[in-house]
DNA sequence: CGATTCCTTGAGACAGCTCAATTTCGGTGG
DNA sequence: CCACCGAAATTGAGCTGTCTCAAGGAATCG
């Protein structure tokens, strides 16, 4: 697990931009610069246990990670979708508090968590953006309770589908004409465990909007949308074609 | 809505070590004294709608709010529970994004959005506090999703008298000795709402843990709870009795 | 003390779960 | 390139927890 290559200068940093680093003057970066260092980890390998100690936080650069929480008799629930410039752990504290995994093969930028905490203190611009990268993500866990709480299992997998096409389309993953290509990197029981379903229900869920026309599969994991706004349409969160905050 | 009382110093203000302010050194402190305000709100009361424009943002000082989602068809899931010292609002967004109920009578201490922001740039312990807020919150509905998505009825039931009780009792407002009093704000509606049920559900699980003498009704709203550990053991969480992080 | 709002309880329906059997995909080695 | 293997996905049949619809019953407030 080491040449996986991807050890770059920030400058290059395909998350330059998005990462809690995004607001950095050059010499706030040259200081990250001087503490980072990259891990890899391979598709399916635990990042961190429940109750780990972790000396480091870190940003995705490459790859999906995922956070869940498990209870005692084996029911997981997924409360956190990592893709490349989210943050792992939190200032402060020690231990995570949930399962972190790489579903695919992922690459981390990690700050030793001392060094990092000083940086916090000392460079306004790290600590801001962290702010504000954790208020956005304290938005997507509130639609995501509404997802959970209220929706139906067809609801549920439209709505999910939509914010991985949102989200890859933010990164700039998407040819902007043309159907959308979503490279779904979770498994059936992933999505179930995303969106509080079994497996099996998932799967029904899918071929029924594959059957309808709404989506197409190419190959297990790649999904195409012919029209967007016919699988907004299935979302439940409006009921007349608007644009959904 | 004005002779409520409750306007004081922030020195004496009873959420001055809870809430955004927490870590203020007295000149900061000062500053923040100048620009507040207080409002109040009666129970039932609307403080903002989804989508509405908001000039300020605000502590909680007493009573409890919700925000929620509703999607277009009338199903609702509150997605935060504010109690005294939490944070309404968020900076460098205009509109809520949720719709925001006084519950209770609720006194709010308010700064206008502008200043409040120029004092975050300004004044590094408010910032400091409000990300420290803002990850906690963050982990709460966390712990959220796994109840909305993996979680029974009656687990569910559990979880939420246990959440309150916790609450409470880091407030200071539980007596340490004999049975726990939960002066519980909500209705049967707005926990099925919180917890992604119908009403009926929620109405049903208290009956049924009133006949299994977990919990006791003291009129509707008061619930008492011999024994802690009982109700603690209902949430799933756990399943042997250990403590739960 | 009447009205209103909130809560409880019941009976039947149904969405999603469980258990179980195939089928398909994607990789691997011959 | 093809045949095979294991993991992942699909599909079916029956079950069950929660919802829906509906009818009373209690608390609270003017």
């Amino acid at each position: 697990m080491a040449q996986h290559a991807a050890e770059v200068e920030c400058a290059d940093c395909p998350i330059r931009h998005r990462a809690v680093c995004a607001k950095c003057e050059p010499d706030e970066l040259d200081r990250l610069e001087q503490i980072k260092y990259y891990r890899h980890y391979d598709q399916g390998q635990t990042i961190a246990w429940a109750g780990d100690e972790m000396g480091f936080v870190a940003s995705v650069v490459r790859g999906v990670a995922t956070l869940s929480h498990t209870l005692a008799d084996g029911r997981t629930q997924m409360v956190g979708l990592l893709l490349p410039s989210d943050f792992i752990g939190r200032p402060g504290r020690t231990t995570s508090p949930y399962d972190v995994t790489a579903v695919s093969d992922v690459t981390l930028c990690c700050f030793r968590r001392k060094p990092f905490e000083d940086l916090l203190v000392s460079t306004p611009h790290v600590a801001e953006r962290l702010l504000i990268m954790s208020l956005d993500e304290l938005d997507a866990a509130r639609e995501w309770m509404l997802i959970l709480g209220r929706k139906t299992a067809r609801e549920k997998l439209a709505s999910l589908l939509t914010i991985i096409a949102r989200r890859e389309a933010s990164i700039g993953l998407i040819r902007p004409k043309g159907p959308i290509v979503i490279d779904l990197p979770l498994t059936r029981e992933a999505m179930a465990d995303y969106l509080g379903l079994t497996l099996e229900t998932v799967s029904r869920q899918i071929s029924a909007l594959k059957g309808e026309g709404i989506i197409q599969l190419d190959g297990k994991r790649r999904i195409l949308v012919p029209d967007i706004g016919r699988l907004v349409d299935e979302t439940g969160d409006d009921m007349d074609g608007g644009i959904v905050a």
